[in-house]
RNA sequence: GGAGAGGUGGCAGAGUCUGGUUGAAUGCACUGCACUCGAAAUGCAGCAUACCCUAUGGGUAUCGGGGGUUCGAAUCCCUCCCUCUCCGCCA
């Protein structure tokens, strides 16, 4: 959610980053509701104090056993009007709220303009081609042959977009997340927490995917609780409500979860195999950091997941999102992809974004200064460290060989145990 | 699922029966000042949040959420949510 008082103060500058993100909302609608709300309030305000002078005075006639039938009238009186003020204030903000909860955060000035994904420019590349003489089969070949996965199984089970990992194929998988895990922990000094799956309307609010999104999660209706489209949602919400000390900023935690997401809307894109799915496997990476420090914070979480990527050998490269590429919530991200050579295209595994204080005016996320001990919102971030699918893609099509097992990264060693890295 | 207890400021914890200058005692934490070579201890002072306005000041609201009674509600009534204890069930 944007700040009212910004809005207001910095109209031109908002409309133009909303505009930038290529959502269109109407300011103006919400300047003059914004107009009329501050307005009631003044009335209102002004008769409360009335009612609370006399009805003070009532107390004092009472206590000196004085008639205040006149006063208590008049209270009678103005309680009346107060009363339909009240209502049409409640109506009013609640009609703001509203259109507040549906504008999207601003691009940071330094996100380059622009809509389309294809001028996202690439800000970094990194590893070699791995381009062998042979002929180079894809993931979903190798993992049928190595009896990695089943999708058909997994179809029957739940549905398209179900998978159902097999043998050394779920080793992989459980050995990747691990991997993944104690490397945040212990080079980057992340707290790990296992959070739930399922979270409230209010979870799902803060992080921004409700209102707007309710259609891309699956809805546990008869509780009223959604399945986590990412671990960034119950994650940024542990502090939810809080107002944490300022000397234990930043707070970063890494998180393993399932993902469940409906993908309704990209039916009969990347259908095949691994490459879009309604769940998997991420971990996640989420920072409360001060407002000063998030876009160094930002580099850091970026560089945070880069190095997983390194550490295992894959080619990857990282793109900056223009403006209209942006997520709702976000105000700056870059997107990590790796090469798949069989493929023979880049696949995302990662987005990092700072939020700044969009997230945490939703959810009520502050920190207690210690300058002037005044309570702020906080900045929050979050980025994947990194989503399992695509990378186990990649790193079967790039580990390969020539008669068709997969010898895997040495790093991998101790988490494959007895399997082994070379899966024939 | 059954029974009971309870939700008050950053935390702990009074006040609720008997409605009224109570935004809320007290303690801790925190901030500033004094004392000190410095620190601890001690003393003094300050210290909730949000919003509104004719804005170095004034006002309104907030004691789990919502509604009601009343001139006036932390305090009375209704309702919802949550937490805890005991019993039952259970991975």
């Amino acid at each position: 959610m944007l700040d009212i008082q910004k809005i207001r103060e910095q109209t031109d500058w908002v409309k133009r980053g909303i505009q930038n993100k290529n959502i269109s909302v109407d300011i103006d609608n919400i300047l003059k509701l914004d107009r009329v709300r501050r307005d009631v309030i003044a009335e209102v305000e002004n008769l409360k104090h009335d009612r609370n002078v006399i009805s003070m005075e009532v107390g004092t006639h009472k206590k000196n056993n004085q008639d205040a039938s006149d006063l208590i009238q008049k209270t009678r009186e103005i309680g009346q009007t107060i009363k339909e003020l009240d209502e049409r204030q409640r109506d009013v903000e609640s009609e703001l709220q509203d259109l507040l909860m549906q504008i999207p955060n601003t691009p940071h000035d330094s996100v380059p303009v622009g809509l389309d994904p294809l001028e996202n420019p690439v800000v970094k590349e990194w590893g070699s081609r791995f381009n062998p003489g042979y002929k180079l089969k894809t993931h979903l070949e190798l993992g049928e042959s190595l009896g990695l996965f089943d999708f058909t199984r997994g179809t029957k089970i739940a549905g398209p977009g179900f998978p159902l990992y097999t043998g050394n194929g779920a080793r992989l998988e459980r050995a990747l997340i691990n991997f993944m895990l104690d490397f945040h922990i212990d080079k980057h000094g992340y707290t790990e927490v296992l959070p739930p799956v399922l979270s409230n309307v209010k979870t799902m609010t803060t992080t921004g995917q409700l209102p707007k999104f309710e259609e891309d999660m699956y809805k546990i209706s008869q509780d009223d609780l959604y399945l986590i489209p990412t671990a960034e949602v119950p994650v940024t919400n542990i502090h939810q409500g809080e107002i944490v000390q300022e000397q234990i900023l930043p707070i970063q935690y890494c998180a393993y979860s399932s993902c469940f997401r409906r993908e309704a809307g990209s039916y009969g894109k990347d259908t095949r195999g691994f490459l879009r799915l309604h769940q998997f496997n991420k971990v996640e990476l989420v920072k409360f950091v001060h407002p000063d420090t998030s876009y160094d914070e930002l580099e850091k979480l970026r560089r945070d997941a880069e190095e997983i990527l390194e550490a295992l050998g894959l080619e990857y490269r990282v793109i900056e999102l223009v403006t209209g590429d942006l997520s709702f919530a976000a105000a700056k991200c870059y997107d990590l992809e790796l090469w798949a050579p069989a493929e023979n295209r880049w696949l995302e595994v990662s987005s990092c974004s700072n939020y700044e204080d969009f997230q945490a005016r939703r959810g009520a996320i502050r920190y207690k200064s210690s300058a002037d001990n005044k309570v702020r919102l906080l900045h929050t971030l979050n980025g994947s460290g990194v989503a399992t699918p695509r990378l186990l893609v990649t790193i079967l099509e790039t580990y390969q060989q020539e008669d068709g097992s997969v010898l895997l990264p040495e790093i991998l060693a101790p988490y494959m145990g007895s399997a082994g890295l070379h899966l024939k």
